[in-house]
DNA sequence: GTGAAAGCGCTAACAT
DNA sequence: ATGTTAGCGCTTTCAC
């Protein structure tokens, strides 16, 4: 059996001081002796003390914790949530949220309490966690456009900062990518290498962020003269991918140059041309987007337009924490700007 | 400015009942009357009133909380923790793993915290988190055989149940996989299909699992005459899979057949066999292991050894709330049976 | 600069 | 069956 962990009384008794006295070494409080500072260090080592966080958090009102939140919409069944984070976090794109996000917080020795919710029942279970007091915010990803999970948070006055622009416009701070300018960067680097019968597979477009490229690609070939563009409308996954360039190639087997809304529809887009005998880039060349870890496991490689994830993640966090300190009181929104990175298969 | 929340004092006098009342009927304490039951209900609805878990904590010295920490060997920079975490959670493989726990954790309302531990600091980290009491119990998958973690976690005597059996023994439960049994089918597989000149491209050596894969599947062929099996050392990496697969190629041009140790290896392997002019599986077949999303993302798709990962990281988590609660103290292991799964590169 | 003491909101033992 | 009460371990006035 284990036996009870020393506490604050203890030290103090070992360190022949008050609790009080001990509680401030231990918060790194100034008016403390030098000397008894040392006294009392001494015997927190020796006791091996660490202060409880439930009787902290419970005075202090705080719990030193945010919630990440992976959010979707519907009203699924408890497999279906598993299968939800199963999916979630098979694509690349997650695990770079995360370690932005551990990268901000760790430093700060906080740590992330991983959420899904995918049903009224776990979006319950999210504001619920929160209003306990178990978290002191949140960091929600959201996979759908009409996620109701924002306007939750917003209503509850929860701390609460988004991943990309919500579909309907709710009262929080965001992080997010000039996606236009990214799509733009893909559109104008397939017209110089001499594309010219140019298609995208696009993004589902209720959600803002594939509205904006699929725009934002058009716009620019429209510039250039281009005034149609094919385009097929996919779910970010490869499967989708894969789905929508194979009806691409149907309607236009001529396409020379593909620009797709995410690294895994485009890696799909790159085995369906192989399969139907084009070359990449030689006879189709292909852009994809976010430069994930599918942008290097695809051949040829990617020519991608890089998303910063983890900066936009780290920021993400680094917004939640000025709102939870009340440094923040007002939404805001920071936008950050994509960059080509060139490679094979374009 | 978010007024100060409800606590169970306030329901009380909405209610009309002592502290202890409420507190039993939000328990879910039988020795209460019905009839007061319901009005304390209609209580805790109308202040919407959600117990305090830093105080709850505090008295039943639980935090009804698991942190799940992915651990490595070694002393990393900061710069490199982060890489790390980025890198891990690209493997599709934990994906799988936090499917598999949140699937245990969810039905329970407890979620799991987050946690790296690649350096002497951030394990120390760990060990702190654990003994303050902010998280009962810890899920440990390590990514090093000489992860010094595991052994620290004993010494403290902190709750803890581990992913795959450590490299050095240490008195903690954990489960795992038949790896030899995977192996085998494997092998016999591949004579199955008439390949005769078979290589392996094996997991880093250091790893129990990958000693077991290749000692399982060098068994098989020796019983059917194949005395010598070339291999070649990977990493568990796309990147180490082309490596060993490039090496293996150049020393035995003949192969027929291959055998890697997990699929983002095989993934990798296929795109080198392509490249230099083999066809799979018709000139050469590849199976892979676990079954994780590359195999499905690979083209040809993978014939794999199936991993039950998701079960297996339930089951872990089953075992450590066992611990948890005293219903287990010894430590105990738990062994999966894999299956193969066949698709078209093998 | 240091200590005494009053809670933070909850559970659980005990009394009724 | 319900209420009273004593803490859980910590931070934080407020005296000294």
């Amino acid at each position: 059996m284990r036996r009870r962990a020393p506490t604050l009384e203890d030290v103090a008794r070992e360190a022949g001081v008050s609790r009080a006295t001990v509680s401030r070494v231990v918060n790194g409080i100034r008016n403390v002796d030098p000397e008894i500072r040392e006294v009392v260090r001494r015997a927190v080592e020796r006791t091996g003390y660490a202060p409880n966080r439930a009787a902290r958090s419970l005075v202090t009102r705080r719990a030193e914790t945010v919630a990440l939140v992976v959010s979707g919409a519907g009203d699924t069944s408890d497999a279906g949530q598993n299968a939800f984070a199963a999916r979630v976090f098979t694509d690349p794109f997650f695990g770079r949220v995360v370690g932005g996000v551990v990268g901000f917080l760790r430093p700060r020795s906080m740590h992330p309490v991983l959420m899904f919710a995918e049903s009224a029942e776990t979006r319950e279970e999210v504001l619920t966690y929160l209003r306990q007091g178990r978290a002191d915010g949140a960091l929600v990803v959201s996979t759908h456009a009409d996620d109701p999970l924002p306007a939750l948070l917003a209503d509850a006055r929860l701390p609460a900062v988004l991943f990309a622009r919500p579909a309907r416009p709710v009262p929080l701070s965001y992080v997010d990518l000039a996606h236009r300018d990214g799509a733009r960067l893909a559109a104008e680097h397939l017209l110089a290498r001499g594309c010219r019968r140019l298609a995208t597979v696009s993004g589902p477009l209720d959600v803002p962020a594939s509205q904006e490229r699929l725009a934002g690609f058009r716009d620019t070939l429209a510039r250039h003269g281009h005034a149609y563009v094919p385009f097929a409308e996919g779910g970010f996954t490869l499967d989708s991918g894969i789905a929508a360039m194979s009806d691409l190639l149907d309607r236009h087997p001529d396409t020379d140059g593909v620009f797709a809304a995410n690294d895994l529809m485009a890696q799909g887009a790159c085995q369906v041309l192989r399969e139907r005998g084009r070359r990449v880039p030689e006879d189709v060349a292909v852009v994809g987007f976010d430069d994930s870890g599918a942008a290097l496991a695809c051949r040829p490689r990617l020519t991608t337009v890089r998303q910063p994830v983890e900066e936009m993640a780290a920021e993400m966090a680094r917004l939640l924490d000025e709102h939870i300190h009340g440094a923040r009181t007002e939404a805001t929104s920071v936008v950050f700007e994509p960059v080509l990175v060139v490679r094979e298969s374009a």
